[in-house]
DNA sequence: CCAAAATTTGCGGGTTCCCGCAGGACAAGA
DNA sequence: TCTTGTCCTGCGGGAACCCGCAAATTTTGG
């Protein structure tokens, strides 16, 4: 049994190589790569079955290589381990998982317990390991109260990247309207129109205002602009 | 002679407490902190003179708290430790540090004989000790090459919360036109026209693509955001 | 001190955004 | 089938944005 240690981190790399070993006595080789790119460059050689990767690395982010990694092997047994509970990054990572893929997201402040039991649930019993705080974070945005469905959370990534509603029209091939539309329910969903000082009107720049606070609630991060920026750029921009 | 550590990650924070032990041996007590308003408070009570810090922790960041250590005594010696090196981060900093204070800015990825050199330079010898990444960071945003002026800045954080040009007028003091101006400028320096597919125009959202080209340069990023969110909201918007 | 350079401000217009209103398209259920 | 609900679409207008032009003001440098 071989596992593959994705974390630019030092320091968490020892730890997690320390925590495998004792975690998994049956696992014979512990591979290791200090980022995204090489990660995918080892899963690949090494055929490796297992491996266990934080997300936020330069060099290529841990969801842009888990994609990579399970588009060639769609088995492979992938735990998350991550500082942050952003919806960007759960969303992210929902997003990306194949079908019946087993994996796990635990956050690198659980105790070591709590890591080496994920450790053994994803990789020996196949299970599906959510930590609790990652477990609300999802429920919140499916809880369609202030959670946004799929087709507004497109929108509003390309709100983010600075298109004209013309552009995302055309990307998404809707039409103006649809587009605003769908804006507006954006406005509603996130609290754009609260304003600080007086009541006073014509404060915000909604559009603006909308992507600041989908930052601020993590819903939105720069990781998930990165890579939505790549996706524009060898889109060719439609 | 006592030293105050405050850094989130138990791992970092175990790391940097035998660097400490190991550089400055003249050190008797070393006190920790595990967010930025433990570390205020442990400051304040412990008067501690030196102090070692993480910047992005939850619950009040490091620039945050580095602020207000500085204000109530602006003698304190503070060695700042990062992950990133975001002109978002290094701006900051260099925003908050009073006339004459000495401070450090090195990242987590540096040696550990690099740490126990600065911690020695900035604690015994009164140094200002800058990582080589850092001071590179600290160029390129004076350069006015893409380097935006303080003004500049300014008006792309307020932009990026959400403000109108009415608003930031406001806030500013200035005309409607003047802010404008400024945007223009901004538009200029970011890259704002490079439009991805073919030469159309009408591709971008200025305002919005500004903001998303800073963000994916770290000229901004979340935690100046919060920031800046904080303190529109205690100014009462204007 | 004056001249050059940079900033600020006003005006005017073309464009985009924000959104109420209202008419279609399509699916679910009585 | 008819209703109800949801979504997409077009129209129209008021507000905000983007920006060229030019005068007024401030700053800089000699």
């Amino acid at each position: 049994m071989r596992i593959l240690i994705v974390e630019d981190d030092p320091l968490h790399r020892s730890y997690l190589h320390e925590a495998v070993r004792a975690a998994l006595p049956e696992c014979d080789t512990i591979l290791e790569a200090e980022n995204g790119h090489a990660g995918e460059v080892q899963a690949r050689k090494s055929r490796a079955e297992h491996v266990v990767m934080d997300l936020q690395m330069s060099e290529r982010n841990g969801i842009e290589a888990a994609r990579t990694i399970w588009r060639e092997r769609p088995d492979t047994k992938i735990l998350f381990w991550s500082n942050y509970s952003d919806e960007a990054y759960v969303r992210g990572v929902a997003r990306i998982v194949p079908e019946g893929a087993t994996y796990g997201y635990v956050l690198k402040s659980t105790s070591e317990e709590r890591l080496k039991l994920a450790l053994r649930g994803v990789f020996m019993e196949s299970q599906c390991v959510i930590d609790r705080e990652v477990r609300g974070i999802q429920q919140k945005s499916l809880g369609n109260a202030h959670g946004l469905s799929d087709a507004e959370y497109e929108i509003l990534v390309d709100v983010a990247l600075g298109l004209t509603d013309k552009a995302i029209a055309q990307r998404k091939k809707l039409s103006l309207r649809s587009v605003q539309n769908r804006l507006q329910q954006l406005y509603e969903k996130l609290d754009v129109y609260e304003v600080p000082g007086g009541g006073s009107e014509g404060w915000y720049n909604l559009r603006m205002r909308a992507v600041a606070v989908a930052l601020l609630r993590k819903v939105l991060n720069a990781s998930a602009l990165e890579r939505a920026e790549r996706e524009l750029r060898n889109s060719g921009g439609n």
